[in-house]
DNA sequence: CATGAATGAGCATTCATTCAT
DNA sequence: TATGAATGAATGCTCATTCAT
């Protein structure tokens, strides 16, 4: 019994080690450089072990998105349990939240933002359900918050998941557009207009004339 | 002289040439499926001649994105060119052109969408400039129909800039979404989203009481 | 001895247990997709089991190989025992059995016929001896079946063995070039060559003018 | 002028090195053992450069069952040629002379049989065409012998088509029985069961009584 | 007996890039 | 200028086999 429960460890430090590998690759090399032979390579295992624990490339990714997405789901779940808290500073400090980690956990945020983004299909119709069913989760708390917002009488009657999604789109799209500050944008800053469109959707949820 | 501009033409014409070829393969084929040698077979040059023209495969790349940019800068030029629309009709417009370009130029929405969400940093300095101003025309666009708007009291007095970057942000996110539309959105029909977002956005810059 | 009996017995179990495995493999996927690793999981049992067991993939090819011969075997027996039928409806019947089993049964087909016409020698001694004497039954019934034709009279005098030999021979070679039926055979049907060639041969073997 | 006629000469040899690579092992080391790597170690080629000539394994067995068939047809031809010859005696003639080419050139008949009874598909609609094309110009010779025979009133009527795939296909069977030999066959001669078989085929053409 | 984790060579193919002509 | 032959590292993945437990 002992046996088979150390075995069990053992299996799951193998896959931990692997992803600790891929991980690494990640956050140093970036998500184009990492391969199977690297994962091999920086982990110390033979291919064919890598490929024993994880049959592809591509579940090795969700094991990492997965992680990114959890990562960001407990911060913001953290956020949404402050009971005291006001539904319209909620949505700003979720914000907030997702604004910082795109900066701190960059790699994370790239992994996530690069399977969003690409217009190649990664998944299998059961890898897809898996991942985005974790990323669901974070657009359930917005419109939980939305919900409980409009519940209260709090915000303005709104279709709670719309909004949710076109909040979350909207951060989403903001981000992105960080790497055209000097560009495009001619020096606006992103993080100033993050601010701007966070206070100016909430605002939006607010009643007219209360406040 | 005379040669020398000749020459330019010339040079000019094999640019075309090998963008033509590249062109034809990005639209039949989608971006993953572009190499040197394929462009080098599609535009009948050898492919020591791309890369007398092109000194990598991202600068082909670029000058597709340019020419995709330019494609829906043309359409958005264009409605705002309709003297009669007012502000508010002329984002409806605008937006919704954006979304039927996502869809009916898919390939060129991703070579943009490419560079956009890759974590890589492509340009060097010339070619940022370069190549981002081209985007930067398309902000500038919505940003004189909003500063229109509140100029002559349309619209609420609000950071025009911020908007402008703040809507297309959102309408890029959510075309981003649009392939979570059966999973993490449960089946919430993103065009709906997208529409109620264009609207709300452009309720919120209308003067209370007044519409 | 009891104990030894027992032992024995379930050895037998566990390699018919990998056989089936195998053969479910080769049926449903064919021949080039059976490999250890995959037995194992059809078969509920380690790698390192199968291993115990068969001590090649070659090992289980000759099984199943086996198993396929006596399958054909059995059809052609049965059709031996019909003690009504004269030899040369035998022969023909055996032919028309041979090509529904080349078609119906194609997988074990296929491998019986890997083996043949491999060009590398798989066989050791003990195998070569056990294994091929499942094939060479089904010569011994053709030769029985020529030889009875002669003794009574019903046939000319030819060496029974040889003719045997040949008329499998050929009917083997005809089912071989059946992939063959619309690039080099200009559309012939094998079929109609494969009855026309089992007429022939067995109307060779009637006496001139009887009949 | 000369240059390209050099650049051409060139370009001939290099397909030759690397067929004469491939052919080297499919001699030494036989069908199963050839991979693009060891063509290319064996050439003292890079990988890509095998590739720039045949643009797949395939197409380079292609080309090695193309020699053997060339071989082969050309031996068969030479005897079709002696116009002196009776066409019985053809026919016997090319018989021996394929027998002896399955003996003497081992490997090139292992590579025509490999893909002749291979159940695997391994060449598109083109490649096969141009292959099968290649075998079936044997089939016709003998089907014009045949042919030759009738109409001359030395053989006896029957479908020349027929017959001679009939003919070859039994040639073609005798051949894998070969490694029965020893087993299967009870030490049965196969050339001697061959020349019986032969013999036997003929003697059915010739007209009945006349001789 | 039975297991299944671990291996690493091997596979076909693609690719951006170089360079002699 | 223009060519296209040559390269070889790199890719994801499979597999038969071994061996410590």
């Amino acid at each position: 019994m002992g046996v088979k429960e150390r075995k069990k460890m053992e299996k799951q430090m193998r896959r931990s080690q692997i992803l600790g590998a891929a991980r690494k690759l990640l956050l140093s090399r970036g998500m184009d450089n990492i391969s199977i032979s690297k994962i091999s390579r920086e982990s110390q295992l033979g291919v064919g072990t890598i490929y024993f624990y994880y049959k592809s490339k591509e579940d090795i990714f969700i094991a990492l998105q997965e992680e990114g997405l959890s990562l960001l789901l407990d911060i913001i779940q953290q956020i949404h349990g402050q009971k005291k808290l006001p539904s319209d500073r909620k949505l700003v400090k979720i914000a907030d939240a997702y604004y910082a980690f795109t900066r701190d956990q960059q790699e994370y945020y790239n992994i996530i933002n690069y399977f969003l983004s690409s217009p190649r299909i990664f998944f299998n119709e059961d890898q897809k359900n898996h991942v985005d069913m974790a990323g669901s989760r974070i657009l359930q708390v917005i419109q939980e918050i939305v919900l409980h917002g409009i519940d209260t009488g709090y915000f303005n009657k709104t279709d709670p998941k719309k909004f949710s999604i076109m909040f979350w789109a909207t951060l989403h799209g903001l981000v992105q557009f960080k790497k055209l500050e000097h560009t495009a944008l001619h020096n606006e800053n992103i993080q100033q207009v993050y601010d701007y469109s966070v206070q100016t959707m909430v605002q939006m949820l607010h009643k007219k004339g209360e406040e």
